[in-house]
DNA sequence: CAGTGGTCTAGACCACGGA
DNA sequence: CCGTGGTCTAGACCACTGC
């Protein structure tokens, strides 16, 4: 099928071994057979073994251990993939035209929760930027976003006016680490004026922690607008 | 360094590639040498390049296509992933012992909400299951959840006073298809009860749609204690 | 058409970790 | 200790797609 030839591909054994698990031919926590009598059965060599159950491990079906052999997982740990598109990229993606406007860009000290937060030492400066992302006219998204001067000093010259905090960062500053977390809160005052929601309604939130190579670079909370929803398919 | 030997492997090559994408060195939008070349460069065969530079490009760093050549990515479309783990694993991660119990499971004829969610022909016969679990006595997560009676017949004689139907689901059915998406609500009467927390209060939402070979399985609602937080390290 | 990545083979050495 | 998976080599054929 995969290929045009008759050959046996790491895809079609995928499938195979998919198949035989939810058939239940292979029952959880089973021990499968090992790779070289798998190529036997499969008439093609290890690596080509190799590369379909490492693959099914990878997306959480099997579970791989030197000498112990492979499992099928009882409870397979399946994982869900959200792409953490750009604002931009998400409003353009839902067909509607995206608008960025800037709020306030300040320079100051680093509150403390903050400091707390990114374990940054007291007083350390930071520029403060709060911006909106728009679908249109409608509001899509409100931003609060902390960038750690230290960590990037071009930001004190840097003009948010045209382009967004994000955006700018992604060309300006790579990451090696990211802390992503979603949870509901409550609008207040502020964020119910931006989303155009009432006071105190639930608002689907981010926030964002991101690190170069152990030095915290920016904190950024995004609080989306009645509706949103994140979604993924597997 | 991964290696005891000195040999070059296609890790060391992912990290050399990701270090020059980081310094600039490769631009983005810039166009990398071909496989071959970069082989004779890390003096290792084409194989192993082909796998550094195939694992980059799945996890958004580069894009590959066959006669264009290998680009870095402009906007690293790096993604999420967050696992799903069962409710009992997550609270058990937190420290906490985990308790299940049974709300109410009755057989009832789809709602026409759930009908035309799940594309059942009207009047489908489904089993709707409401339960509870709490880290110790601590509410932690509200479940709401429909079941298609068509697709697990064995859903009538099941008891779920002692399983969940989450656990008993998994154990019993495979699926190859789910949506899953997550939200910010605000708690109803009901859930406000069994959350322990205010009518109106933000709550941290679940949606979830399973199918097996295009039959939809199970709608899920999970509602999720006060102060839960989906989080996610990369 | 021709260049690039995608995949397979046949064989090898080795790291890990269970018994 | 020694079986199992993890990885690399050297070479090959081919699918796709931009020119």
């Amino acid at each position: 099928m995969a290929q045009s030839n008759d050959t046996t591909s790491y895809k079609d054994i995928k499938q195979t071994v998919l198949a035989r698990i939810r058939s239940g031919k292979w029952q959880p926590d089973s021990l499968l057979p090992n790779e070289q009598e798998l190529a036997a059965e499969f008439s093609c060599t290890r690596t080509t073994v190799n590369r379909a159950m490492r693959e099914l491990a990878e997306e959480g079906y099997l579970e791989r251990r030197r000498k112990a052999g492979t499992r099928v997982l009882s409870a397979p740990q399946r994982q869900a993939r959200f792409t953490i598109p750009m604002v931009r990229d998400e409003v353009e993606a839902l067909g509607g035209t995206y608008r960025y406007a800037l709020v306030s860009a300040d320079s100051e000290t680093a509150p403390e929760w903050l400091s707390a937060r990114l374990a940054l030492s007291p007083k350390q400066s930071v520029v403060h930027v709060r911006c909106m992302h728009f679908n249109g006219n409608t509001p899509f998204q409100y931003e609060d976003r902390w960038i750690v001067t230290a960590s990037v000093p071009q930001v004190q010259q840097t003009d948010f006016s045209e382009v967004g905090p994000n955006e700018w960062l992604i060309q300006t500053v790579p990451f090696t680490n990211v802390e992503l977390s979603f949870l509901a809160s409550r609008a207040n005052a502020t964020v119910a004026g931006f989303l155009d929601v009432t006071e105190g309604d639930p608002v689907f939130t981010g926030e964002r922690i991101t690190w170069l190579e152990g030095q915290p670079v920016t904190f950024a909370k995004m609080y989306f607008a009645a509706g949103y929803r994140m979604t993924t398919e597997f």
